[in-house]
DNA sequence: CCTACCGATCGGTAGG
DNA sequence: CCTACCGATCGGTAGG
């Protein structure tokens, strides 16, 4: 059984591309899994592209850090907005899968608290997806938007649009019971801003937990 | 009477830098003003940080903007980075300005709906700083911060300082009084994030307004 | 503030 | 995926 769909970067070539032997190490075809140096690529962009900006960061930095040479990505992606959006991309699916997840693990509850644990629910989930440890997708995402092209952001606006589906029943609930103060729409874009700006601000070495802050968020937003 | 401290931009010299006249427009030395010229480029390099991104927008881009040639800009800033910088200084003062005004103007309410008053004048003063006509300045702040360098990030962290400053004491009292669910400073953190990220989806041509957002906010995030 | 220019870097490609 | 390379663009400068 192969983990070849781990996500987990395997441990980078030991970058040195100055002077590595010319004759590179031959590998026979079972030996070569496209599929990885292209998940490679995505992460090390992933984290580049979070850290430096889009613009900010050339295909160069992206080839050093997973040990390729300059022109090499562009075996594994047409052009470097390409590269932004496959990153994008996995940034969402993921981010859909986790809060799929955490829906169903609250499905049974007694109907008198669903809501209230449904809506915990998407806040931790959607923290975990800013904040957990390597998790540098969403992010880039939320703070590049502007560098996707025309057709690309339609597509990404798609994802966007069923992961926010998710909430709007759940604040129509809420806001009906007279735990919600504010129109449907409007809180939740007013919600997800709160949460999305925590990446400008959160530290995971310090006090707060991903927990208080989904804390801090129920008793912001919900009366009583 | 002169208005050389007025911050609106003075119609651009109808960009037209490929064929103009080569002797350059005599000016005397009271036509110089240079103090105009230098907000002209900040105001376009506002302009252009916010639509493009900052590593997106060339120094040229910015010249062309008010009718300069590509090493004009140079004569009134240091680097490219100064421009960002002082883009950004500009906008914390005039935000600092708005919301000062904004809480004089509710100071001798009844003490009673003080804080409450307070905070709403908060909220609306941050929404006009965001998204008022024109107000590039601080939204290139804060999608920008990353470009700054170490020194001028200090700087500018003082300015953000005192900003914030003025919104501890409004939280803390509404939160002794019950009217806040959260901690002060989370709630802070989680209220301006809300706000901050209004800059991505608000339109103005809309059928929300700033008031129509005010209002959501106070009733989003303040019980009874 | 313009003119003329430089060194550096960048996204991308052909050909293997 | 590497090698070798290209055209374009960029921030910045000297000298007036």
């Amino acid at each position: 059984m192969t983990d070849s769909s781990s996500p987990t970067l395997p441990a980078p070539p030991a970058a040195v591309p100055t002077k590595r032997p010319r004759g590179r190490p031959r590998k026979t075809l079972d030996e070569r899994d496209d599929g990885n140096r292209r998940q490679a690529l995505i992460m090390a962009a992933a984290a580049l592209f979070r850290r430096k900006g889009f613009a900010a960061t050339s295909t160069r930095d992206i080839a050093q850090s997973v040990g390729m040479h300059s022109g090499s990505p562009f075996y594994h992606f047409k052009s470097k907005d390409d590269l932004l959006y496959a990153v994008m991309e996995a940034g969402m699916h993921s981010a859909i899968a986790r809060q799929d997840q955490a829906l169903a693990a609250v499905q049974d509850l007694a109907a008198v608290h669903q809501a209230r644990a449904q809506l915990r629910a998407l806040i931790h989930s959607h923290f975990e997806t800013l904040l957990g440890p390597g998790n540098d997708f969403v992010p880039v995402m939320l703070y590049e938007h502007r560098s996707l092209g025309a057709r690309q952001r339609t597509a990404l606006a798609k994802l966007q649009a069923q992961y926010e589906a998710a909430w709007s029943p759940v604040l129509g609930v809420l806001h009906r019971e007279g735990a919600l103060g504010a129109p449907v729409k409007l809180s939740r874009l007013l919600m997800l801003g709160a949460l999305n700006w925590s990446v400008q601000w959160f530290d995971g070495k310090k006090e707060a937990s991903v927990q208080d802050l989904t804390d801090a968020c129920m008793a912001l937003f919900l009366k009583e």
